[in-house]
RNA sequence: GUGGAUGUAGCUCAGCUGGUUAGAGCACUGGUUUGUGGUACCAGGGGUCGUGGGUUCGAGCCCCAUCUUCCACCCCA
């Protein structure tokens, strides 16, 4: 290997087809986020560190890129911090800025920042890059595209109602069938861990509760214990170990279980409002599922928890996600902004896709028509027909070199352009162009009028 | 951050217990065809075997380090 050419692991450069498939998906999704009135906004690739760090949990921290600062940075350095090599407090110090780790925090700092100027409810979408210092594995990227939708400044259930459909929409819409929309209730989790006396132990719960169907229940148990949580509180949540039915058998099961806590029935109460309007409203593709376990390790949810996962015969983590946050915008200042928000993962989204040959055929094509090159006198008169196409908006393009006819031939043929146009002498001298169909190998002569007509049909 | 696998031509991979000049298919270039691609036939170019050390008379193969990619964990889209 000549060159060393190479790019940092976890990140990927993208082919011409790759980036068309990527854009279908992108504008996709972007007419779905206009359809139901979402604005867009766009922030900085890079934060102030101190936006981020802390937001997203200790590991989250970790997972955090930071930027050196520029300049003579070591100067500014406490020494005794230097020489303990205390890699935390040195980081801190020498890096101020961070890249950004995903959409809803950086969101949350516009929120605060341009309080002023924006009217409530907002409803904003961001389709952007984030990054992640993570180790890289199948469909987990450093970098990669988040595409987010959010409204905050209402408590409304009605907006749960409206993101369920608009990632039905938007499945519908890429043809992707078998998703299911996972929900849960940040409330519910609460519920439990007051029912079965372990409220202080809420994170620890629903994080070992969010395992299980990994590790099933015993594992879930066996982490639960080393947690700290008793073996009796544990069994009176038994239940919920083995809830495969219906919705409705779901809810009945955790109002009998959840009748002493408050908060659970809070929980309950937004679901049913949630699962009544959806049957008005029914979904077209995807499918609505109770799913208890749900936690996420976003510490910021208060209410609704969503999270998508791809068919089942596809084996791909969580293609999307998102949930209710109470008081998102609190940690910069503003009090009392109720958000909820909903994510699809772009690139997980395209592994899907990809592996069930679900991008339409269209996405590929590129140049309608080639220009054969016989010449510099042949190139004008092929570069006045191309212009008129190009007017009409349909692609066309002249071979740049009057290279072999051979070469030019399987050039177009190597890029899947479906018509060639040879003009050369006899045609220039007839005033027509020989139009050549290369799937089927048909030519005939015809003029520019009649060129275009069979083209564009 | 923890544990495991991997790396040979542009791509997918062979390469025996360490032994001459490292192979195949596809792709590429040229020709059979100087106004006709996708098929066929012929010829050709291309690898300091991920990188750096070490063991050995001798390393693609063994040892160490490092990087890449992949897998599991953690976490997550």
């Amino acid at each position: 290997m000549a060159s060393q050419a190479s790019i940092p692991k976890g990140t990927r450069d993208f082919s011409p087809i790759e980036v068309s498939k990527r854009n279908y998906i992108i504008s996709t999704i972007q007419q779905h986020f206009k359809d139901f009135g979402f604005q867009p906004i766009e922030t900085p690739t890079f934060e102030n560190s101190d936006t981020l760090m802390g937001k997203y949990g200790d590991e989250g921290d970790r997972l955090i890129f930071k930027i050196l600062n520029s300049g003579d940075f070591l100067k500014k350095v406490d020494t005794a911090v230097y020489e303990k090599k205390d890699s935390l407090r040195l980081s801190s110090s020498i890096t101020e800025k961070a890249l950004k780790y995903d959409l809803t925090v950086p969101f949350a700092r516009y929120v605060v920042q341009h309080q002023n100027d924006i009217d409530f409810p907002f409803k904003r979408y961001q389709i952007q890059n984030v990054f992640r210092a993570d180790r890289p594995q199948k469909g987990r990227f450093r970098e990669f595209t988040q595409c987010d939708a959010d409204v905050i400044g209402s408590d409304s259930l009605w907006q749960e109602v409206e993101f369920i459909q608009l990632y039905d929409a938007v499945f519908t819409s890429l043809n992707l069938k078998g998703v299911s929309i996972k929900i849960n209730n940040r409330k519910i989790l609460s519920g439990l861990a007051e029912v079965i006396g372990e409220s202080d132990k809420l994170i620890d719960f629903t994080v070992a509760l969010d395992k299980l169907d990994k590790i099933g229940e015993e594992g879930v148990k066996k982490e639960m214990l080393e947690k700290g949580i008793s073996e009796s509180a544990i069994e009176n949540i038994k239940p919920i170990f083995n809830l495969k039915d219906d919705f409705e058998t779901k809810i009945n099961l955790l109002k009998s279980l959840l009748s002493h806590s408050k908060i659970g029935q809070k929980g309950i109460e937004e679901l049913e409002f949630i699962q009544k309007a959806l049957q008005e409203l029914p979904l077209k593709t995807a499918k609505l599922d109770l799913d208890v376990t749900l936690a996420r390790g976003l510490n910021y949810y208060t209410g609704a928890i969503f999270e998508i996962s791809a068919p089942p015969n596809v084996k791909m983590g969580s293609i999307g996600g998102g949930g209710r946050y109470d008081d998102l915008t609190g940690i910069f200042g503003l009090k009392n902004m109720s958000g909820v928000g909903i994510s699809f993962g772009l690139d997980r989204i395209y592994l899907v896709l990809e592996e069930l040959n679900l991008f339409p055929k269209t996405v590929e094509e590129t140049t309608k028509l080639l220009f054969i090159n016989f010449g510099d006198e042949e190139a004008l008169y092929a570069l006045k027909a191309i212009q008129a196409l190009r007017k009409n908006h349909i692609a066309a393009e002249l071979y740049p070199d009057a290279a072999k006819m051979k070469k030019q031939m399987s050039y177009a043929d190597k890029r899947s352009i479906p018509y060639v146009v040879l003009a050369g002498g006899r045609e220039m001298q007839n005033q027509v162009y020989n139009l050549k169909n290369m799937a089927t190998g048909e030519q005939s002569n015809c003029n520019l009028e009649k060129l275009m007509i069979h083209v564009s049909g």
